[in-house]
DNA sequence: ACCTCTGCCTAATGCCTATAGGCTGTGCCC
DNA sequence: GGGCACAGCCTATAGGCATTAGGCAGAGGT
């Protein structure tokens, strides 16, 4: 396809990917620049133009690797399981997804990546799986698309906060987490036996 | 103290960040720069230099404003109640503040602020109120540090990926956070209930 | 009236993204 | 087996941004 063997291995637009996914998780998303991907890979920054779309383009890559990475662990998390087996393990894969791969995650977060249909696609991957998390709490679809948000909101907002060292308090944040997602089990019980209000 | 008149009214370091903080309320907190600050203040950019420390203190001082324009949001909000109205009014002020100063609420979330001891002060004035607020749940002050983060992460993460777009159905986003706010108590009910498990 | 100091300015540097166009080696075709 | 076409790297260049250095002018106190 693109691969050329001389001695030296040239480029490819998944292995700029990788490089520019690599910075991210290591120095932070917004320590990813052209110039450093194309130093790391031992090239000229404008060389990097013919497997990538600027700046953006490489971003828009590192973002997808996120959202299809965590929708995968997501995926391999849950099966098999269901009910708060099934949460459970869900949030702690979705958790740590994103302490492993802090740069692709917030990638994954950019607001300037609306109206692209296969990020988009890629998302309601993950959702779906979601989705199926939160079934036996409540079988209708429209309304299942509420408990998909207040679910993925905690857990995102929790990830987010560890992230960026919101949690100043020496208290264990293992702790935290393993209540929050116990108090969404209780939650979504509270819901069903109140016949979804 | 840094104010003159001639004519043409001089500048200040509130006045710089003002217009910081409205270019990115308006346009977003990456599209704030130095050179269009100074723009719109009708100023040469290396004239911000005798006001804000470059773009970093700049950044800061919207990230502090962002703290600290929060933090009297939600005290105001929730003055005078306590329990789930304590909450909702909580929940209610934190999406709307939000909601209307997306530029500073991204700002305040910026992870290289660490070890800030001013931004670190404005943020845990915030976090005293919802403390205050989680109190009738639970009353031992270490238990009550993982019940904050919790509420706190199911806030931060919807008013973020609302912020992001990130909720593609056409389903009710007021109605999604009513019943998060809702599935909160609900949650906090249980919790109290079972004794702090 | 002068002197100082505050706070704006111009000038210049360096890093980044991005585009245009040249050069080289690989592999195919005759 | 030799030339031809092309893929993919390169240099050169332009423009935007942050940042620093140093000049200049007006306000206010003495």
């Amino acid at each position: 396809m693109a691969e050329r063997i001389k001695g030296r291995v040239t480029l490819d637009a998944g292995r700029v990917v990788d490089a520019a996914v690599a910075v991210a998780d290591a120095d932070g998303f917004d320590a990813v620049s052209l110039s450093g991907v194309a130093a790391a890979l031992g090239v000229r920054t404008p060389s990097l133009y013919h497997h990538v779309d600027g700046l953006g383009g490489l971003r828009r890559g590192i973002a997808l690797r996120g959202i299809e990475g965590l929708g995968t662990a997501l995926r391999d998390a849950t099966i098999g399981r269901s009910g708060a087996d099934a949460l459970t393990a869900f949030a702690d894969a979705y958790r740590d997804y994103a302490a492993r791969h802090p740069g692709s995650y917030a990638a994954a977060q950019r607001t300037d990546l609306v109206d692209d249909g296969e990020l988009h696609a890629a998302v309601d991957r993950g959702l779906q799986v979601l989705r199926a998390v939160v079934r036996p709490w409540e079988e209708d679809e429209e309304r299942q698309v509420h408990l998909v948000r207040t679910v993925r909101s905690a857990l995102h907002g929790f990830v987010m906060l560890e992230a960026g060292h919101g949690f100043g308090m020496p208290a264990s944040r293992d702790e935290s987490f393993a209540l929050l997602v116990r108090l969404q089990v209780a939650a979504l019980d509270a819901y069903a036996a109140a016949g979804g209000a």
